[in-house]
DNA sequence: GCCTATAATGAAACAGATTTTCATTTTCAA
DNA sequence: TTGAAAATGAAAATCTGTTTCATTATAGGC
């Protein structure tokens, strides 16, 4: 059901899951084909319906167990939207923020601008330490507007 | 258990509430009062058992809807953290953004800079039209950063 | 290419949090 | 004071996510 457009970062996915010690699996390699090309953050049921087309013997742990291990070595990020928390994405990479379609969900990559100033100012003012932020847009995105 | 040092806001919530409809009843007192005084963010449990301190027959379905009514209102909003993302606090208010202590959940608000020359930059590169931002702050705060 | 140790899987049982249902209680306007 | 309607709380039902464990599949050694 999804279309393999980008089969080099699959293949970076699961080159780095071998690197790390993990075995490549028939259920794993559907679930990161499927989160590798998805336009839009989708949580465990989402993944497990999608995949059980792909591998009807898929099971629902199966999937928590490998949203766990790619969100360890960094490849998801787990993502907190109004309509659900448990939502899983590519992660972004250095400075990069999420900017999410609050209709469809499709989610778009940018990069902030250097917020450190803020932050400091804040961390002066508040007596804490600040070891990390967050920074999410919701809107419309071009489809979604009409 | 929590010491009403906001009177005030305590009643203003209250009004609002009553102007919107809803009744006063003993069981949303309670609950607006845990709220209106808490320095950190409560789950829907831990209010419930602060709740029955004040308020023995106080019942969780209750502690649900009530937090529904508040968070429509826009008096309430629900925070995401590591441990828990239903979490309530008082809303935050125009520029007004969150820092919260990792270690004791205490929270603080501050005024964030304008960020709009950066949302506009981003609409523009993106297509989206953008409806709500989100930013927030996590670290230690004074007293945990022993 | 075949074997084997062991990692990974999936079914079922379990645990927790949230929602629904409904009879009873409480509020508030007349 | 009274009664209609909203709000409540107990219990049951749902939904998510986790744990357990017997079975299956992978990858390295031969």
């Amino acid at each position: 059901m999804s279309e393999n457009t980008d089969p080099t970062l699959t293949d970076q996915w699961l080159a780095q899951l071998q690197t790390s010690g993990y075995r490549l699996t028939q259920p794993l390699r559907v679930i990161v084909d499927i989160l590798v090309n998805s336009p839009r953050a989708l949580g465990p049921v989402e993944l497990y319906d999608l995949g059980r087309k792909e591998y009807p013997r898929l099971g629902l742990v199966t999937v928590y167990r490998t949203l766990d291990k790619l969100e360890e070595l960094g490849l998801v990020q787990r993502v907190h939207q109004i309509g659900g928390c448990h939502m899983y994405l590519r992660a972004t990479q250095g400075h990069e923020h999420l900017l999410l379609c609050t209709r469809c969900g499709q989610v778009c990559y940018f990069k902030g601008d250097d917020l450190s100033a803020l932050f400091n100012a804040t961390a002066e003012a508040s007596g804490f330490v600040i070891q990390e932020h967050w920074l999410q847009l919701y809107g419309l995105c071009a489809n979604c507007q009409s």
